[in-house]
DNA sequence: TTTATATTTGACAGATTGTGTCAAAATATA
DNA sequence: TATATTTTGACACAATCTGTCAAATATAAA
């Protein structure tokens, strides 16, 4: 179950890269890209965007696990956690099905 | 499939108090309520217990709602909100059951 | 219509949080 | 040792949050 900051630290070990050059690339001090492949820090949308080119890998699926672990933040030390995530399910269907019209 | 906001709007109506009344509970002024009841802010956790102390309905449910909308607002305007409510449900009982033992 | 009450709106202030830089400390590698 | 890399924490500035306040708008009663 890899967090966000997990799966580009993996991308960047395996091509042996230093977080000097991701972060230039990003345009970050690397202190910054260390604290978020450690899960201290939050990156910005541009920057998981821009993660997604640099390592050549989906957009989307590094989104996701990015979009995934805020909401887990959000909840993460609520005894409603889960009931509150099923019912979001539910609102965002109904949010979608309602825009379809 | 009813909101935070038009949860307690629809609980003060029954009873018929003017915001002025619940917001002095809260101790907030009634412009933050109203907009609280559209939707327009978010309330504290604090001010959610509360409001279900006030009105006499169980904590969590409002919780739940409350929390449940925040979860929305984070992912609204994602094409991956689905995906990533679904990934952050498999993270949350990943971490709850590595928390038990 | 007027009058009174309730609600909504937006400008504003102060507190809090977010985002990044920088340099020093710690860790790993040669 | 030296050298490169990563981590840490203090700091500054920007952005967002949280509330007050007064004016504008809506609602209801006389």
């Amino acid at each position: 179950m890899d967090s966000f900051g997990d799966i580009i630290r993996k991308l960047r070990e395996d091509k042996e890269l230093p977080l000097r050059t991701v972060a230039a690339f990003l345009d970050i001090d690397q202190a910054i890209l260390s604290k978020i492949e450690r899960g201290q820090r939050n990156p910005s949308r541009g920057q998981v965007v821009k993660l997604a080119e640099y390592f050549k890998v989906k957009e989307n699926d590094l989104l996701v696990a990015w979009l995934s672990d805020k909401l887990v933040y959000e909840v993460e030390d609520e005894d409603m956690a889960l009931r509150a995530l099923q019912v979001a399910e539910e609102k965002v269907k109904y949010i979608a099905k309602n825009k379809k019209k």
